[in-house]
DNA sequence: TCAAGTTGTCTATGATAATAGACAACTTGA
DNA sequence: TCAAGTTGTCTATTATCATAGACAACTTGA
C-alpha cells in the first residue's frame, strides 16, 4: 500500500483520507460552503499520491458531502436535510421536498414480545406479541436513519414481509386498512452511534446521533406503531413548528 | 472486491471476516480451546473465499488470538495466565486469581545425590541425598508447567509421600513445619519441549518452553527447596513487578 | 489400517489500490 | 489579457485483494 501503511490494515489508504476530511468537515474545520485545500496540499498532508485524494474526494462527492468545481476547488456542500416535525410526517415527503430520492430497506424483521414501556405506548399488554422490524431510510445514496419499529404481531400480521416488499411504513399500515395516521409523540434525545448503527449509516465511529422515540396513532388516537429511530446527526437537522 | 461488495468500502474483505470472528470470540460464541468452524464453513457463512478467510485467521493468529493445528482445525487461543514474578511466588494463588482451578500431581517421587550446582543452591555438601519430585500442575484441565523439586532428604524425610497426598509444595513444607517461605533466586530461559515433558505438559513437539530455575529460602534465609520448572509458553505469560 | 475431514501450499487469473507523470480545461485575480 | 492555480482525464506500472482449483500433509475416529 504505502509507506505509511506497512501493517496492511486491510483499509484501502483513500477510505482513511476520505474518513479525515468527512472528520475534519463534521468538527467543523471546514465549514459548509468552504473551500477544501487542493488535493495536492490534501496528498502533501496525508503523504499519499494526488490521485488517492481524488478517490476519497470521489467518494465523499458521491455521499454528498463535497463537491468540486473544476478551475476553482472542491467545496463542502451545506446541505443537512431539514426534517420538520409535524403531526404528519412523511420520511418521503420530507426528502423528496429536498430535491432527493427517498429509499428505504428492511435489515431485519422478527418477533418480539412487548416490555411494559412498549405496551404502555402501544396500547397492549406486557407481553404481547410484537413484530419489530429494523430499517434503514436514504436520501439518494446516504443513508439518513435507521429506525427499529414495533407492531402489534396480532393486529399486523405478517408486518415484516410486507415491509420488505413494499420498503415504506405508510404503505405497510396502508396495506393493512390504514388510510391514515398522525404522530401522537415524539421524543428525541442524543448519543453516540454504536457499531451496529455506524455499520448501517456508514457513519465512523464515534460520531453523534439524534435518537427520536415515536408513536404513530390513527384519526381515532389508537396506537399503530412505535419506533425508535437513530437519525445521523450530521445530515439532518430537525426543525420545530411553531404555533 | 465480491458479489456482496459492490459499494467497494475501501475495507478489504479479509478484514471484515477477521473482524467478525474476533466479535465472535469476545462475545463468547467461540470459547477459549474451542474449534472453530472449518475453513471452508467459514467461507460459506461470510460468502467468501476459503483464502480470503485464511487471510483473515492469519491475521488473528499473527495477533496469538487463533492457532491453526494441521489436520485438526484451528483454535482459539486460551487466554495465558499472567504471572507475577514476585518474592513470594504462590502457584495456586496465582491461577485462583485468574478465575481458574489450581491442581497439583504427582509424577514421581525417588531419591538422589547432590550434584555441585545442587548443593550449592541448597546449601548442602556435594554428595548429600536429596529427595527429587517430579509433579506437574495445571489450570483447570490445561497442564501448565512440569516441575523438578530438591529438597534435602534429611530435612524432609519421605517428602515424596507427603507431596503425593497434599499435592501442593506449600503444604509440603507446612507439614514440616515451615510456615512461611519466599522466593530467594528466579532465574529464566527458553527452550524447546522435549519429548517427555511434551506428554506431560499435552504439548506438541517443537513448541517453546518458558524454563524457571528458582530456589526457595525460609524466612531466615536458608535454603528449603530448589525447583527447575518448564511453563507452556503458550499457556502463561510472566509479569515482572517494576518497583 | 483406512476414509473422511482438516490445514498448508502451489499456480493462475482478474479486479482493485496506489503510485507516477503529463497535459487539458477551467477559474480567479492581477 | 495573462499567469498562476485549480480540477479533469489520460496512460502506465506495481502491489495487493479476491477468487479458483488442485494436491500435499496431517489428524481423527471408526
Amino acid at each position: 500500500m504505502s509507506l505509511q501503511d506497512t501493517s496492511s490494515s486491510g483499509v484501502a489508504l483513500w477510505r482513511l483520507v476520505a474518513d479525515g476530511i468527512e472528520r475534519g468537515i463534521a468538527e467543523g474545520r471546514f465549514a459548509a460552503g468552504e473551500k477544501l485545500p487542493g488535493e495536492m496540499e490534501i496528498a502533501e498532508t496525508y503523504r499519499v499520491n494526488r490521485h488517492t485524494v481524488r478517490r476519497a474526494l470521489a467518494a465523499l462527492a458521491e455521499r454528498g458531502l463535497v463537491r468540486a468545481e473544476r478551475g476553482s476547488g472542491t467545496y463542502v456542500e451545506e446541505q443537512k436535510i431539514a426534517y420538520p416535525l409535524r403531526s404528519r410526517t412523511r420520511f418521503s415527503e420530507i426528502v423528496g421536498a429536498g430535491g432527493r430520492e427517498p429509499r428505504g430497506q428492511l435489515i431485519d424483521a422478527s418477533q418480539d414480545v412487548a416490555s411494559r414501556e412498549l405496551a404502555r405506548e402501544l396500547g397492549l399488554k406486557t407481553g404481547a406479541p410484537l413484530v419489530r422490524i429494523e430499517s434503514v431510510r436514504l436520501a439518494d445514496r446516504a443513508p439518513i436513519c435507521v429506525s427499529t419499529a414495533w407492531l402489534s404481531a396480532e393486529r399486523f400480521p405478517g408486518a415484516g414481509d410486507v415491509f420488505a416488499s413494499v420498503r415504506s411504513m405508510t404503505k405497510l399500515l396502508e396495506h393493512f386498512g390504514v388510510r391514515d395516521y398522525r404522530r401522537a409523540s415524539t421524543r428525541i434525545t442524543a448519543g453516540i452511534v454504536d457499531a451496529t448503527d455506524a455499520a448501517r449509516l456508514d457513519l465512523a465511529l464515534g460520531r453523534p446521533i439524534l435518537v427520536v422515540d415515536s408513536t404513530d396513532v390513527d384519526p381515532d388516537g389508537r396506537p399503530l406503531v412505535t419506533k425508535r429511530s437513530r437519525f445521523a446527526a450530521e445530515r439532518v437537522e430537525f426543525l420545530v413548528e411553531n404555533g
